[in-house]
DNA sequence: GAGTTTGAAACT
DNA sequence: CAGTTTCAAACTC
């Protein structure tokens, strides 16, 4: 029980994280040739994945052998096997210690040594030379060959790299079909212990090894090797479990002193680790694993020959591409593997995947798995995902992430969110259409235009599909996980057959003229079913879908449209022309609509809310009291006295405002007289010495209202502050600032580092721009009297959330990933469309990771009113977000603020949030967040990020 | 499902 | 800016 005397400090560390072990075994060795050939990284990766998943289960055990020092174990595993593997797994320990040195060089280094360490110390057992068989390590290219067809018989040597990986016996337990795959021999060794077998097997199994050593390494390996096989010869009777354990430990000493000495000579520094790297691997897991499990890997390995080699190959590259699915830009693995755990259907048809979700299930559930992951990410090269398609079926690719995520973001919607493919532009995540909470239409239209802009990187077509199901399933369930209220309608036909169409269409490769066709193909088919199922569908789903006739779905009659989205396939429009097909059309027509009135896509609502917080929302319901919510622009209601959805005040569940015009108001949610008495009292509240918290807030009213024509992202309207702080593109930043408001607490404190925030001098700009907004909307009941001071204070607070921006790794966080990941959505869509990018506050990035800490809650129901709550609670501003409730994110964190808005129709104009470019930083952040939160995770990406801010419009049509 | 009502958007 | 027309959602039957 010991631990072994030997064990190096690094693998302390490596041990304490049972999984981290298992995965360094394998990982590690990988990771060593990663460097030198790209497949390698996937084969680590791949690795990686499926002894995480196994890890959970083994993790104590493991570790008590790990601790345990050989000794302890040799006992209990069989006499052959234990002695010879004491024997080699000491050596290669030797090895391992003087090679770690060079494997530090290697890029993955720490990573695959940590695992290594650990390994040795745990190696006792004579895995370590099946290991070495099964891997002819000395040649990686040849390894890597294999690995790579192997590929392409995924399924087979998935299974069977499940089986056989070190961790087999978690394997074997969670998959069932690995299990399947295995050798009925191999089964029998494993449940029967028998020692006879095992020491049957032991000897083919060495002999193997020797075969691979010869037949493979021109290195002379063969002396040891025969000395290891005469030793174990001779060893196991000797060393039986009641040997001496020092007697025991000496003979292993001289022995490992000699095979080591040759092996020196012989072997090349790399060649060397790599083996001694497998060899442990192998050898830890059996060692770990009770005499029973050993003797099963080695009895596989030794049956199938080198037959096994091959598979193991394959496994490891399966293994591998699991990783680099993980490891993929999308690093993805992190996010795919939550979103998997809970993915309901896999469309894979082939096994593996199923083996594979399985393992990545556990993985989810394991608390320490998540861990491991960021190890595995760092070490893993992005360029695996190219991989194979195989690789990329099931887990998933990118897209895969990407979606969940996406999916995730948008909690209310569901839907997807359009994205922008980092290279144009802007295709529609798809995302599963998730009920949203609230009314999103932007749910629906995310449907439509869904492309994975991983999907085409992948460039695997084959893939697609079951990725695209598998995307939308996880972002399903990823948004089950977020939040409770999304519901995911899987069976949906229309999801089918968006994703029919989505399939299609997302590349643009495609002729136009088929786009076209399919498009009006959809569009005219059965428009009155269409019609009908859309208007269904919102009333169960709250999404809008909207029906427009002759419009095309390009004026502002258009709900999708004026979201800033594209219709999606469960809209019943006729000849719609907003649908990424006419991306061009559309963003023009946009353009034009914003030049006639810049604020045209702005949010139509703000709030401003006092104590109270229920009361202020609209949502409230009763409203007696004039919430703080207004519209801003104001209804005009003349017959409907604010009492019908007609008005869209009503609509979006506020009150009136002095600017509205409306005629015998009467709206539940505040009458544009409270609202007057309201806004006096809060003057009042100004007035006195109260607080400056009340001015400011006051103050804050007029930042809203700018807010307000900022808020999307997509319109330029919006002042944007370009911060280019972050990559992250304005409009996710924009997009944080307008939910969460710092509070005036915030914005207090962050004044001080106002100045220094780098985004100094975009804050100023920004300020600027903000009065021009204000002005512009003098209309509207908050313009007027607040003071241009309001800007600053807010603007501190934005300065504030500059500083946090520049925080290097702002999207590690879930809740930014999740913000980030709507944003993205919406990019995608709108950005192409819609988003200009408009870096309105710069500071959004900043703001979203200090937002959330700042303000404590932020509405984003579909209801459009974001709240910005104070510290204090005092009073909370909140801007509302005419942004499409897909648009807004709705962290999930957030999502237990309740979304509805009663509506359901067109909130506001999406945001633009993400932007193609977005998406590499947004894989990053998936696999950060990940970790911390494998709900929230999904989110992902801030491709957005820098989309905005690269958007002239935004600027330009403002004025 | 068809028709009406309503108010925003678009146009002049 | 005001008035008119167009449009699509909301609503009614």
């Amino acid at each position: 029980m010991t631990p072994p005397p030997t064990q190096p400090p690094t693998t302390a560390n490596s041990q304490s994280d049972s999984v981290a072990i298992q995965d360094s075994a394998i990982f590690g060795d990988i990771s060593n040739l990663s460097p030198v050939k790209p497949l390698k990284d996937a084969l680590v990766v791949s690795r990686f994945l499926e002894l995480r998943s196994p890890s959970p289960v083994f993790t104590s055990p493991r570790v008590n052998k790990l601790q345990g020092t050989t000794y302890l174990k040799r006992p209990q595993c069989s006499q052959l096997c234990s002695a010879e593997s004491s024997q080699q797994g000491f050596i290669a320990e030797e090895i391992a210690v003087s090679s770690n040195e060079f494997e530090k060089s290697n890029i993955q280094g720490s990573s695959a040594l940590a695992p290594v360490n650990c390994i040795e110390k745990e190696c006792i057992n004579n895995c370590s030379v099946q290991d070495q068989t099964a891997y002819p390590s000395g040649h990686t290219d040849e390894y890597l060959a294999d690995a790579v067809i192997d590929c392409a018989n995924s399924t087979h040597s998935a299974s069977l790299s499940l089986i056989q990986s070190d961790d087999v016996p978690q394997s074997l337990t969670t998959c069932p079909d690995s299990i399947e795959m295995v050798p009925e021999r191999d089964r029998k060794t494993n449940t029967g212990q028998d020692e006879e077998k095992a020491l049957d097997a032991f000897p083919a199994t060495t002999e193997l090894a020797g075969q691979d050593f010869e037949g493979k390494s021109s290195f002379d390996i063969n002396p040891i090797e025969t000395d290891t096989n005469h030793g174990v010869s001779k060893m196991p009777p000797s060393v039986g479990p009641k040997d001496d354990l020092s007697l025991y430990h000496a003979f292993e000493k001289q022995q490992c002193e000699i095979l080591v000495a040759q092996i020196t000579k012989d072997l090349n520094c790399a060649y060397q680790h790599l083996q001694s790297n497998q060899g442990y691997e192998d050898c830890t897991e059996t060692t770990r694993e009770d005499s029973n499990k050993p003797i099963e890997n080695m009895i596989l390995h030794c049956t199938k020959g080198k037959q096994d080699r091959g598979h193991r190959r394959c496994l490891q590259f399966e293994d591998a591409q699991l990783h680099t699915m993980a490891s993929s830009p999308g690093s993805w693995s992190s996010s795919n593997i939550v979103s998997n755990s809970k993915i309901p259907t896999i469309p894979a048809d082939t096994k593996v995947s199923e083996s594979f979700c399985v393992e990545v299930r556990e993985i989810t559930t394991g608390g320490q798995q998540i861990n491991v992951n960021q190890p595995i990410i760092s070490t893993i090269s992005p360029r695996n995902i190219g991989n194979s398609r195989s690789t990329v079926p099931k887990p998933s690719g990118i897209g895969l992430h990407l979606n969940s995520i996406i999916n995730a973001m948008p909690n209310g919607c569901g839907a997807i969110g359009s994205m922008k493919s980092a290279e144009k532009g802007y295709r529609n995540l798809e995302g599963r259409k998730l009920v949203p909470i609230m009314g999103c239409h932007p749910p629906e239209n995310t449907k439509k235009s869904l492309v994975l802009p991983s999907a085409r990187e992948r460039g695997s077509a084959s893939s697609e599909d079951g990725s695209y199901e598998t995307k939308s399933t996880v972002s399903a369930n990823s948004h089950a996980s977020m939040s409770p209220q999304i519901v995911e309608p899987s069976n949906d036909p229309a999801l089918l057959k968006q994703s029919e169409y989505q399939t299609t269409p997302r590349d643009k490769t495609k002729s136009t003229s088929v786009r076209a066709d399919a498009a009006e193909e959809y569009n005219t088919s059965n428009p009155q079913k269409i019609r009908k199922k859309a208007l269904d569908a919102n009333d169960g789903d709250g999404c809008k879908r909207c029906n427009c006739k002759k419009s095309r779905c390009l004026k502002l009659y258009c709900d999708c449209f004026a979201a800033g989205i594209y219709c999606a396939e469960s809209c019943a429009c006729q000849d719609c022309l907003n649908r990424p097909e006419y991306e061009d059309t559309v963003f023009d027509t946009r353009q034009q609509i914003e030049s006639r009135n810049p604020l045209a896509f702005a949010p139509k609502i703000i709030q401003l809310i006092t104590d109270s917080p229920a009361n202020s929302n609209g949502e409230d319901g009763n409203n007696s009291t004039p919430s703080s919510a207004r519209h801003k622009r104001g209804c005009n209601c003349k017959k409907s006295m604010c009492l019908k959805k007609y008005c869209e005040c009503y609509q979006a569940n506020v009150g009136c405002s002095n600017g509205c015009r409306c005629e015998g108001c009467k709206n539940v949610y505040g009458r544009k007289e409270e609202y007057g008495m309201a806004k006096d009292v809060l003057d009042q509240g100004l007035e006195s010495p109260f607080d400056e918290k009340l001015e400011t807030m006051a103050n804050r009213d007029t930042l809203l209202q700018t807010e307000l024509y900022n808020p999307h992202n997509l319109t330029p309207l919006t002042p944007s502050f370009q911060f280019s702080d972050h990559a992250k593109d304005a409009s996710n930043s924009w997009f944080f600032s307008r939910r969460c408001l710092p509070s005036l607490e915030s914005d207090l404190t962050s004044l001080p580092s106002f100045g220094e925030s780098p985004g100094h001098a975009m804050l100023i700009k920004a300020r600027k721009e903000f009065k021009d907004l204000v002005s512009w909307h003098q209309g509207s009941d908050y313009s007027d009297t607040e003071p241009v001071s309001g800007f600053s204070t807010r603007y501190d607070g934005l300065t504030s959330v500059c500083d946090h921006s520049t925080l290097p790794d702002p999207p590690s966080t879930d809740i930014g990933s999740s913000v980030s990941f709507e944003r993205s959505d919406w990019t995608t869509s709108s950005r192409a469309q819609f988003c200009r990018g408009s870096g309105h506050l710069s500071s959004v990035s900043s703001l979203r990771w200090h937002s959330t800490p700042i303000t404590p809650v932020a509405k984003f129901d579909g209801t459009k009113i974001l709240q910005a709550v104070d510290s204090d609670e005092k009073v909370h501003y909140m801007l509302e977000d005419d942004m499409p409730d897909i648009l807004k994110d709705k962290p999930t964190a957030i999502d237990g603020v309740k979304v509805s808005s009663p509506n359901k129709k067109r909130i506001s104009p999406p945001r633009c949030s993400s932007s193609s470019t977005g998406l590499k930083s947004g894989r990053k952040f998936i696999l950060r967040s990940v970790p911390s939160f494998p709900p929230l995770t999904p989110c992902i990406d801030s491709k957005d990020s820098s989309r905005n801010i690269n958007d002239p419009r935004d600027f330009s049509s403002k004025k």
